[in-house]
DNA sequence: TTGTATGCGTTATCAA
DNA sequence: TTGATAACGCATACAA
């Protein structure tokens, strides 16, 4: 390690210290502090001529150092399985957005939708790095196993993102899936579907957003009096290897399935994408929905039928909601409900018969 | 500010300080902290007991108060256009992998391609956060504007990624863009294509990539005979409005272009989307090649054919080069070369004539 | 091999 | 309204 007692000389590209700003205007390192803080009492006139000096001589207060007295990092933790989603990376560029402005960094932490991942994760985030809270969505976890319940966690500030655990009274900014499940499935019963298979990502089986987007399913055919048949509920790995294609579109075809809600919309373009190996004309035989709008769904042909939610603006939120609770804390809790949008585009057509 | 004089009971859940481990250990802070930095003169003994005393008690080193010291942060910054965009994702994620291995986080900042923002960014990066180096895709900027330029940067640890200024001798982990670019057109014209159009994003124009990609196009073209025509050098704003569609294709029909090179796969799906709508078969009558292999090259329909460079490998890479240089200062100057690959997919196919 | 003492740059307390 | 000063938690030079 080398010496570092640095010399006047090396002061150059800001080293520059509250110190060396207090020397420079001729007052106290504390009025300093409370020059550039606003909040406390410094007179008008002083805390200009402080403001202007620092910005002219470049300084910015050493996160460390303030961290080490103030207990906090300014640093927020974005929990979630993967950046490589495309929804994940909206909400990290939303929560991002609000937290910069807020002057707070967001430290990414992807989990690969590993409990244990997630585990780590979180715990490098409170203990090691300190963040002040994080944003989360929550990865599938076997009953009770889930950090976010362990008290140590629980009593940190954080927030869910999409997917939460009903009885966690923590703050959470969530889809409305049981009304977006019903708004595309009613969507699908328009055009004369009858026989709609739910199809969903084995690995979020249990997840509270697959739950609520199922809901909306049954809910909306029951509308239409239908009963929902346990036979239609189909789980697929998406990363499965190919040779399912055929097998999936004999069940579908067996069981007289003419449409396909995707839980997410990587879901429903894998069911297009095994639609097309095995012959089956989207949307003519077979209409599919997604859930999400993300990217994909609108690159994919037939552009896919879906759902929209804004993902950058749950990101925005979950920022605020966080760090409003960081700055004055309070015991009331958070919930926020956005609601989803049909966006209908060419993977859907009218059931022929 | 609550008063945070904390009571020996408030320690409960890891406020726990490397005194608290001296305490138990029966030691002094200083040698704990030796102890579990490993380097240190320590017996093994006392080592391997204040190791397992330090991990029953959950402790773990407070970042900002080490910082202080250290003048490390164990924060990098990833300074990129967007997050939501796949090949960034790669990079983080690879970035990431290695750096969390090595005890380091890393913090996005997103530039929009934008130098002012990029600017912003790593200021705030350099003397707010107090990062120890970054990885960059630099943003596009006018001659001399861009911040990289800067002794105050210059003289900071940062990687370049695909993207960089030759004359700025920077680390720096880079696509062989000119083989690249010579594999693709020679896949074009081993397909019989004459007139193969260069349609690059007129945001990147002077980007070190387009111009290594281009270079490798003119290449590949002399290798066969032709001598590159300006009048195939398309410059295409991703996101303008759909009406150019007709325009653009009208003007590839007129100049007898047969196969188009999308310098990214961004690119290319648009000149994708822009066909179709125009209602021009692909690969039929218009062959297209992007650049990339990013995830929706394989999502759209036809898949796109493109090369692909390994993103997640480089990120991975880039975080080596600046660990390596944090922790061991050199003067050598690190450049990594990918070799891109042909990925053959089927958006391209025998010109007809 | 271990312990003592000092300082890192900032905020916060309290006295002026 | 301002200033002196004591932390904050850790790492290190140096003494033991």
């Amino acid at each position: 390690m080398p010496k570092r007692r640095s010399t006047p000389e090396e002061t150059s590209l800001s080293e520059i210290t509250i110190k060396d700003v207090a020397l420079a205007a001729g007052v106290s390192v504390a009025t300093v502090s409370k020059a550039l803080r606003g909040a406390d009492r410094v007179s008008g006139e002083t805390r200009k001529r402080i403001a202007a000096l620092a910005a002219r001589m470049g300084f910015r207060a050493n996160n460390a150092a303030r961290s080490l007295v103030t207990k906090r990092s300014y640093l927020l933790g974005l929990v979630t399985a993967s950046i490589t989603n495309n929804f994940s990376a909206q909400v990290y560029e939303g929560a991002d957005s609000y937290a910069a402005e807020k002057g707070y960094g967001i430290l990414l932490c992807v989990t690969e939708d590993n409990y244990r991942k997630e585990r780590q994760a979180l715990e490098r985030l409170r203990l090691e790095v300190r963040a002040d809270g994080a944003i989360a969505v929550p990865a599938p976890a076997p009953a009770g196993k889930s950090i976010f319940y362990e008290p140590s966690v629980a009593s940190w500030p954080y927030v869910f993102v999409t997917r939460h655990f009903p009885d966690l009274t923590s703050d959470r900014v969530l889809c409305d899936d049981l009304k977006g499940g019903m708004l595309l499935t009613r969507h699908l019963l328009d055009l004369g579907h009858r026989r709609i298979a739910f199809v969903y990502d084995s690995l979020h089986a249990g997840c509270s957003h697959v739950l609520g987007r199922r809901q909306g399913y049954q809910a909306a055919l029951a509308e239409a009096g239908i009963k929902p048949d346990p036979e239609l509920m189909i789980a697929l790995d998406v990363d499965s290897p190919a040779e399912t294609s055929h097998a999936l579109m004999a069940q579908l075809e067996a069981k007289g399935v003419t449409a396909v809600f995707g839980h997410v919309d990587r879901t429903a373009v894998r069911v297009m994408q095994l639609a097309r190996e095995a012959g089956i004309d989207v949307p003519g035989r077979l209409s599919i929905v997604g859930f999400g709008n993300l990217n994909i769904s609108e690159l994919v042909s037939p552009p896919l039928t879906t759902a929209d939610y804004a993902p950058r603006e749950m990101g925005r939120l979950a920022a605020r909601i966080l760090i409003d609770r960081l700055e004055r804390p309070s015991t009331a809790r958070h919930q926020i409900v956005m609601e989803p949008h049909l966006v209908d585009r060419a993977s859907t057509a009218k059931a022929r018969k």
